[in-house]
DNA sequence: TTGAAAGCGCTAACAT
DNA sequence: ATGTTAGCGCTTTCAA
C-alpha cells in the first residue's frame, strides 16, 4: 500500500482531483453526496497529502530555520522547544541549525539556507557581522534573537538587557553588597556590551565605583569559564561579596568555584545569573537569576516572521521587548 | 531579484535545462566551453536548487524526524544536537517533534508524520503501546532509542540498561554502601524495568536483601519528582545509605531534598544518576553516574536509517547496543 | 554531448 | 458545484 495520491481518492470516488481537493481543504461548497464519497475513498486509500508538492505549488516551503549555537546549551534548548510549538500554531515545522556560535558557523549556516529551504529564519547571533548578514540573508526573511551591537535592518525580539542588568545589580545592591562583581565580558558579544552597561550603570546610581578589575572576562559562556573567572575573582587580595554573571551557566561554574574554596553562597558572596535555566531551581544553592519570559520571545519571533513573510513590505524592522523578571532564590537571600 | 530557475539559469548561457541540471549536478560528461557559460550563469544569478522541486521529483524529502518528549529536557537537547550532527553527514536535514512523553503526543506524532514528511524518524517512545505503533508508522523507517518493553519488529540503539544499572549499583555496594535504594520505578516506562532489574539482580548478586520500601517511584522523571522520591526515602525509619536514581535529573532533586535535610552526600547517602547530562559535572555535589555514549547513539541510529531507506528490504530489525561507562564523581567519593 | 518533453503531487485559474 | 488543465522547479528517459 504506497502513498496514495489526490489522483489516486478521485478515481477511486468518481470525481474529478478539483473534488477531493476542495474536500481535504475544506473548501467551498460540495454537493453532500460527493463528499461523502470522497471522504470514504479517503478513510479507505489512507491518503496524506504530500506536503512537499504542495508546498512547491503554493510557492512555499513549510519551514522555518532557528539558528543557534548548540542545542546542548540549556537556554537554546529550552527556547527551541518553544519555537518549534510557536511554529505549529502558524503550521510551520522548525528546522535546528547549529552554529556553535563561531562567525564561521554562523556565516556557514546562513549561506545554506537557499531562499527554497526555508520561508524565513529566526536567528541567534554570536559573532556574526554586519555585513555578513546582508550577503547571506538571501532574501530570506529573518528575525534576530537577543540585542546586538550589529546594527542590522532586521526583526529583533529579546528582553531589554540593560535594564535586566540593571535590576539583577540593584538587587545585589539592596541586599547590602558593595563590591560587587561581574562575570561575562566579551569582546564581540553584543549582550555582554549591554549587560555591562547596566551593571555599571546601576553600580554609578547607587554611589558605588565601578572596578575594572572585578569585571572578569568570559571566552566562552560555558559553566567552566565561569568557575575559571570566579576563582580568579576570589584570588583577589580584596575578593567579591556579590557577583553578576551574564548567564546561568557562568553563574553555575561561579558557585562550584566558591564551594571548592570554602567560599559561603550567598553568605561571602552573594551570585546573581541570567537566563533562568531549569537547572538554576535545583543547583545548591538555587540560583537567582534575571528571567526573561522565553514563551513571550518564541511567540513574537515566529509572530513577527510570519508577517514579513506574508509580504507586510512597509514594515520597518521591528526592536520588540519581552518582558522579563528578577527571581529571587538561594543565591542571594 | 526573485530566486533564479534552471531555466533562468539556461536561458542565459544559452543552453537547455538538462545541461544546466547536469552541471549543477556535477554530472556526466559536459562541453568544457557549456560548462564554462553555465558556471557564469549560474555565478550571475546567484542559483540555489529548490529542494523541494527536487525531493518532489526524486521522490524523497531531504527530511528526518526526530521525536522525543522535550527539547527542554537537558537529555534530549544534548541528543538532538548530535542527531542534528549526524543527519547532515548524510545530507538530511533533521525536524524536531515534541510528544511530551504521552501517549497521546506520541501518537499524533506519529500520525502527522505523513510518508511524505519525512525519509524516515528517530522515535524516543516513552508511553507508546506496541499496536501504536504498527497503526501509526504509516510506511515510514523508523529506529527506536532506547530499550523498550514495547515488543515491535523495529530497529532500535541504545545502551544495554540491565547491565548498566547493575555496574551503578555494584558501585556502590563496592564504596561500602548495603541499603541501597532506587529512584524512578515507573508502571510503564521500558527503561524503569530494566533498570530496576539491573538494580535488583546487583544487590542480589552482592548478597544484599531487596527491600521493596527502598525502591521509590517517580511519575516523571524531572528534577522536582526526585526531590519529593527522595524526601520520602529519608523520612523512612531506617533511610538508605545510598540511592541509585534513573536518570540524573531525579539525582539532582534527590541531592537538593538532601540538602535541605541537612543529609550530607556522600557522607551519609551516597547518590548515583543516570545519564551523563552536563550539568552533572557541576552539581555540588557533582554527580556520579552511567554515562552513555550519546555521539554513538545518534550515529547509529542515523546510520541505520539511511540503510532502511536505501531499502535493505531483507534486513531483520536490529538491535544495537552502544557503550556506556560509570562516570564517578563526587557524589559516591 | 545535449535538447525536448514528460511528470513527481498538488493547487488554482478557467470553463462548464 | 465540479471537471479540465496548466504549471510550481526539478530530474530523467528518449531522441537527436
Amino acid at each position: 500500500m504506497v502513498a496514495a495520491t489526490l489522483k489516486d481518492v478521485a478515481e477511486l470516488a468518481g470525481v474529478s482531483v478539483k473534488t477531493v481537493s476542495n474536500v481535504v481543504n475544506g473548501y467551498a461548497f460540495v454537493k453532500p453526496e460527493n463528499r461523502r464519497r470522497v471522504e470514504e475513498a479517503l478513510a479507505a486509500t489512507g491518503y496524506r497529502p504530500n506536503v512537499g508538492a504542495r508546498n512547491l505549488r503554493r510557492g512555499r516551503t513549510g519551514f522555518l530555520a532557528l539558528v543557534l549555537p548548540e542545542l546542548s546549551i540549556p537556554y537554546f534548548g529550552e527556547l527551541a522547544g518553544l519555537v518549534i510549538n510557536a511554529g505549529h500554531d502558524q503550521e510551520w515545522n522548525v528546522l535546528i541549525e547549529q552554529t556553535l556560535g563561531t562567525r564561521e558557523g554562523e556565516r556557514a549556516t546562513l549561506g545554506a539556507l537557499g531562499p527554497h529551504m526555508v520561508d524565513g529564519a529566526i536567528v541567534s547571533p554570536e559573532a556574526l557581522h554586519a555585513n555578513d548578514f546582508e550577503e547571506l540573508s538571501g532574501g530570506v526573511p529573518m528575525v534576530m534573537l537577543g540585542e546586538h551591537a550589529v546594527d542590522v535592518p532586521v526583526d529583533r525580539v529579546g528582553i531589554d538587557n540593560v535594564r535586566a542588568a540593571e535590576v539583577a545589580v540593584r538587587h545585589l545592591v539592596a541586599i547590602g553588597r558593595t563590591r560587587i562583581a561581574a562575570i561575562g565580558q566579551h569582546p564581540t558579544r553584543g549582550t555582554a556590551a549591554l549587560r555591562l552597561a547596566g551593571y555599571r550603570s546601576a553600580l554609578t546610581e547607587a554611589g558605588l565605583p565601578v572596578r575594572e578589575e572585578l569585571i572578569a572576562p568570559a571566552l566562552n559562556y560555558h559553566r567552566r569559564d565561569g568557575a575559571t573567572a570566579m576563582a580568579d575573582l576570589l584570588a583577589l587580595p580584596e575578593p567579591p561579596d556579590a557577583v553578576f554573571c551574564f548567564n546561568d551557566l557562568l553563574a553555575i561554574g561561579a558557585l562550584r568555584a566558591a564551594a571548592e574554596r570554602g567560599v559561603r553562597v550567598p553568605g561571602d558572596v552573594a551570585i546573581v545569573g541570567f537566563d533562568n535555566n531549569e537547572e538554576s531551581a535545583y543547583s545548591l544553592p538555587s540560583l537567582t537569576t534575571i528571567a526573561p519570559d522565553k514563551r513571550a520571545i518564541a511567540r513574537a519571533a515566529v509572530d513577527l516572521l510570519r508577517r514579513r513573510v506574508s509580504g507586510e513590505e512597509g514594515l520597518a524592522p521591528q526592536q520588540v521587548h519581552v518582558p522579563f523578571a528578577l527571581e529571587i532564590r538561594e543565591s542571594t537571600s
